[in-house]
DNA sequence: GCAAAGATATGTTATACAGCACAAAATTAC
DNA sequence: GTAATTTTGTGCTGTATAACATATCTTTGC
């Protein structure tokens, strides 16, 4: 992980533009500011770039920063028995990222890494705090994305603990689907997951997703070339995760 | 459900008295409001009360009110896989239902119903979404709430999924315990759930709850009489939840 | 280019748990 | 007080899926 604005510091002028850069893809959030609120904002933030499978928080951590996700791609999970991870969540392009821990007073208690190269900005949380406690609009933008998530997360839940195998892995296939869409062809997901990942998405062994992902494939639900995974008939791939 | 406060509309001093009473208890969020804001509340809530077992809210429906409960126990659940529900949450007095859906912008996933007799204030969602907007210190109320409320979701889904049965019921006695606590011997649950009800919250058929249930008291961890359970050995029980 | 390490694939075995059947006890209804 | 219904309890069977073993294919490092 490298931080820009540091490598940059040289050329203030440099620097200024890409904060000015970031602030304008955060514009969901920027925009529920005055100018004073930006500028306290601009002065705080630093831009950071990763590489694919750096760690982004770790479990346990005392949370310090949020982070707003730029470009790229990450995952938060948490560490399950006997060394199984299961994804609780991926995040994208612009997603915000580990205040829920510092706002409920506690530490990390899931752990987040780049699925990709990605670029997060920094937002220290008690400045975050601060801005919410002055500006009720900021306070409504972070409510509206609790709430979605805690709906998403009690769905989860039951997907989870009752769906057999198949209509987990589904159900998974269309969550990516749903979250990073396709390629230009219309049916390959825009991302590459390795088998391992899929099966801590889908509450599975690797073994498992692997097997049944080729199951899929034989049934002509989807068409496999390795990490690529195209999606051939989403309808039925619908039915199966309904039915569990 | 009866509306306390219309069966007493006839004498005005009375209805003031109760929707006083019920601000009251609702300290924690009334303190964050102005007087104004106050008054606009106290003109907009109604007080309700629930027998055991009657639903508060429905699946699908399209939430108009939020819900405070003052007393009593309500289970929040969803309706699974073959009719199998999943207990997501329960709540205790103090504690607010019904706004998620409504701040998503969505109808409601779960269903509501009292565990026992109930006391319950409605708050038209309207009123809280604009006392929200204009009341930083009330947005941060809910965001506070929700944080913890997700936190506990994400590690209910890892509980659920990868706990062996011993593991799962354990956890939802300690639950109970936690959120409930105990009778004035120090020992008894201060709730008593049906055995379909324990399978609920611990995703485990109603057979399996009974079973381990008395495996569990074989093993004198905990004392069994119908639906009183008293903890014994609070430690043990402990370290099944944790071991999976 | 080759070795080493990691990811993917597939078959076999073991087991935790659901599903079902039925009996006993407790609660509710009349 | 008796019948009907619901809840609780126990045993048996089947099956979904984890766990393990092993083979092949792919990527990475030197």
């Amino acid at each position: 992980m490298c931080c820009i604005t540091y490598l940059c510091s040289k050329k203030m002028g440099k620097k200024d533009k890409i904060i000015t850069e970031c602030l304008c893809k955060m514009n969901e959030l920027v925009n529920t500011l005055n100018e004073k609120q930006k500028d306290v904002l601009s002065q705080a933030i630093t831009v950071h770039q990763y590489k694919k499978n750096e760690t982004v928080y770790h479990y346990g951590e005392t949370p310090k920063h949020m982070f707003c996700l730029l470009s790229g791609k990450i995952k938060v999970y948490k560490e399950g028995i006997g060394g199984r991870n299961q994804i609780v969540r991926v995040a994208k392009p612009v997603e915000y990222l580990g205040y829920r821990a510092y706002f409920a007073n506690g530490k990390f208690i899931t752990a987040a890494s780049t699925l990709e190269p990605s670029c997060v900005v920094k937002i220290p949380l008690t400045v975050i705090k601060e801005l919410i406690l002055e500006n009720a609009e900021l306070g409504w933008f972070f409510i509206k994305t609790l709430c979605q998530e805690l709906g998403r997360s009690d769905q989860r839940t039951v997907n989870l603990t009752q769906k057999h195998i198949r209509g987990r892995l589904a159900e998974s296939l269309l969550y990516l689907k749903e979250r990073y869409g396709v390629e230009a062809d219309g049916y390959t997901l825009s991302i590459y997951l390795s088998r391992e990942d899929l099966a801590n998405l889908s509450n599975m062994t690797t073994s498992n997703a692997i097997r049944t992902l080729s199951l899929f494939a034989a049934d002509k639900l989807v068409l496999v070339d390795g990490r690529k995974i195209k999606i051939i008939d989403e309808e039925r791939l619908r039915q199966i995760s309904r039915l569990g």
